[in-house]
RNA sequence: GGGCGUGUGGCUGAGCAGCAAAGGCAUCAGACUGUAAAUCUGACGGUCCCUGACCUUCGCAGGUGCAAGUCCUGCCGCGCCCA
């Protein structure tokens, strides 16, 4: 069960504060809703998640499944207590794993294609190497250990009532951008059919979020809002590829938002470089979850108001700042830009935790910022 | 002093007649948006009219070959064994 409050609705666009109700506690909205795909936020320990300003993570029902498998997350008392996290979890229904371990993995792209001038070459009825799409669901080649896993509608939602979190994702296919028009129809039916069987077959009172796809197309797009709309989630999802550009995510949010109940809350699967985060909340986002903080800290990037750092330069031997003088984050507080961009070139681990909480603290008070931008009108 | 072995680009280490010379490391550059991801890609002797051409390289100095990092001779350095 949840609850979401609306505290302010923005007059100068869809953007609105609220707050999220669970029984693990509240959300701020808009909030990011950091990554923690195998219970964890790599590097961190829950408690440090804490200092980083999170106020709800999301795990992964695909890998949590093949690792360690819900039974065992189960006897733990769920996942909240097996992470020893007490704040509002979701959990991310595979449909993303459907994309990334699929056609994303065999053209080697991502949801998001900049050179979108390359042609379609997903064409109906085509399917990834490893894994196989049909009508009820998707045999996954298990990235551990290849064996054969089959995931569809009702597979996932009872992952995910083992699994325990307060959110929960409908099972929908996060289409890949290059594919043709007729294979998105033919991907939407499927989703929109999942849609129902997991409303269907959900037996917790987990709050369960049904997923809007539809590529970049208007009328399928329109066409998803409308339907997923009519099914009585609790919130809303909205995914897939995401179009060629930033602008091409804010048309999908204004073809897709207006049409989804206001009352509900609405997570953008996926996006949130700081530079897209006032842009999808103007849009209506309520929630995003997005790797970028913490897939970036291990890559040596720190996020700070000038911009990105690459701390494995070795110009940074010799920086001895903060990496933001205006940041509040023990990391800044105490270390500074050459002994981790030391540490990164000696391969020490704590490198890559020092990166991972600087960057989550530092996106999480970007979105406390605009909060307040909503707050005072200003957004 | 004698015997055997060895010396390759920043390091390591293949190659033992047709090579600007495999791998690896390091370095430099780039990518990354519901995590396949502490990963991947590219460059890495020099110059230029740069999908190609030329120049300089494999301890040093000579030699034999159309052709030598690769064979021969001498020297130098390093290692092991014997005195």
């Amino acid at each position: 069960m949840i609850e979401f409050k609306i505290l302010k609705k923005s007059k100068k666009s869809r953007a609105r504060l609220g707050l999220l109700e669970t029984s693990h506690g509240v959300v701020e909205t808009p909030s990011l809703v950091p990554v923690a795909t195998q219970a964890v936020i790599k590097t961190l320990t829950s408690e440090e998640v804490l200092q980083t300003k999170s106020q709800i993570l999301i795990c992964n029902t695909f890998h949590l499944h093949l690792k360690p498998g819900e039974e065992i997350v189960k006897k733990s008392g769920g996942l909240h207590k097996f992470m020893n996290w007490q704040k509002p979890l979701m959990t991310d229904s595979g449909g993303f794993q459907v994309f990334s371990l699929g056609f994303g993995k065999d053209l080697g792209v991502g949801k998001i294609i900049k050179n979108y001038k390359r042609k379609k070459v997903i064409k109906y009825r085509s399917q990834p190497v490893s894994i196989k799409i049909n009508q009820d669901g998707v045999y996954f080649r298990s990235p551990v250990d290849g064996r054969k896993i089959f995931l569809g509608p009702k597979e996932s939602i009872r992952i995910q009532e083992k699994l325990g979190a307060d959110i929960i994702f409908a099972f929908d296919e996060c289409t890949p951008p290059l594919a043709e028009r007729k294979y998105i129809e033919n991907s939407l039916e499927k989703t929109h059919r999942w849609a129902k069987i997991c409303l269907e077959s959900k037996k917790t009172n987990q709050a369960l979020f049904g997923i809007t796809q539809g590529s970049n197309f208007k009328d399928l797009r329109i066409k998803s809002a409308k339907f997923i709309n009519s099914l009585g989630f609790d919130g809303f999802g909205i995914g897939g590829d995401l179009g060629e550009s930033k602008e091409g995510t804010e048309k999908i949010l204004e073809w897709t938002i207006p049409l989804l109940e206001e009352k509900k809350p609405r997570h953008l699967l996926g996006i949130g470089y700081l530079e897209d985060m006032e842009n999808i909340i103007k849009g209506g986002v309520d929630l995003f979850d997005c790797t970028v903080p913490t897939h970036y800290a291990r890559r040596g990037i720190a996020f700070v108001s000038t911009g990105r750092l690459d701390m494995q330069k070795s110009k940074f031997l010799k920086d001895f700042n903060p990496l933001d003088k205006k940041c509040g984050c023990f990391v800044c507080q105490n270390y500074k830009r050459n002994y981790i961009c030391h540490l990164f070139r000696a391969k020490e681990i704590t490198a890559l935790k020092l990166l991972t909480f600087h960057n989550l603290y530092f996106f999480n008070t970007f979105v406390g910022k605009i909060r307040e931008k909503i707050k005072n009108g200003k957004l």
